[in-house]
DNA sequence: TGGTTTTGACGAAGGTCTTCGTATAACCTG
DNA sequence: CAGGTTATACGAAGACCTTCGTCAAAACCA
């Protein structure tokens, strides 16, 4: 018996996502043209991938045209959302508050970004918890 | 050649950090009293898994005394600033912002967390970037 | 249309991870 | 010390993942 297992996405699976939401739908030739760039991955290994996230269901595949036009199946702000949650379960206990501070204190934000969080921070306050 | 890879903890040596973390130096028994309520999982399973962390060097272990004691080789906390790092990188972008409005916006924050996150914030502001 | 290039399907190699069974080693108890 | 129990080491099975070679189909083009 082997894992049985969330359906997090692999880091390869999540390379392709990334090129796909960047670009839009694709052939799988502009999305090797940009991973190889990145890491001189060969052909075939992106398509198999791409291959195997369309069983998976994480891509949609149009076939109708040639060559074929792959995109990704969930949007990305939803896996986004996902992973995250997924993070905060396994790490940070299902908390939060020391997600959120560590995130803050180690990385940059742009002043609208700051904004945009005491916005939420007041729309939080303001449902009374 | 298959993966060249971050060095993550995966989803198994995961669990077995958050037990070390929580009980503090533990030996194996204790270790798998928790992991078996939570799941099932056999003796020599957890065993082979703190074993090979030791290999990694993840964990450290007191052979000196029987039976052996170990506990993390690295604090939560660096390992969670180290995994957020991470999912900032290949999920966000790089960019926090998002992750800490869709972490806020999606889960349950205390007023004192909140009160924590205004104020780094404010001292964010104050630092002229 | 025949040769060349591009695309797509498939299988398999080689790695990692998790899972245990089994065998040994250490310890304890009378 | 003998017998039983607990702890450790070891190896191997089986599920993925990533990687690519190979071949066939489709498209292109001169």
């Amino acid at each position: 018996m082997a894992r049985r297992e969330t359906k997090r996405p692999t880091d390869g699976e999540l390379e392709i996502l990334q090129v796909l939401w960047e670009l839009g739908p694709s052939t799988v030739r502009q999305v090797h043209e940009v991973l190889a760039l990145r890491r001189g991955v060969g052909y075939t290994t992106v398509l198999k991938l791409m291959q195997i996230m369309t069983d998976k269901g994480s891509l949609e595949r149009d076939e109708s045209v040639r060559p074929q036009v792959f995109r990704a199946a969930a949007p990305q702000s939803r896996t986004q959302k996902q992973l995250l949650s997924d993070l905060l379960e396994r790490v940070f206990n299902g908390s939060p508050g020391s997600l959120v501070l560590q995130a803050l204190s180690s990385k940059k934000t742009t002043p609208e970004e700051r904004r945009r969080i005491r916005e939420l921070l007041d729309r939080l306050e303001g449902d009374g918890r």
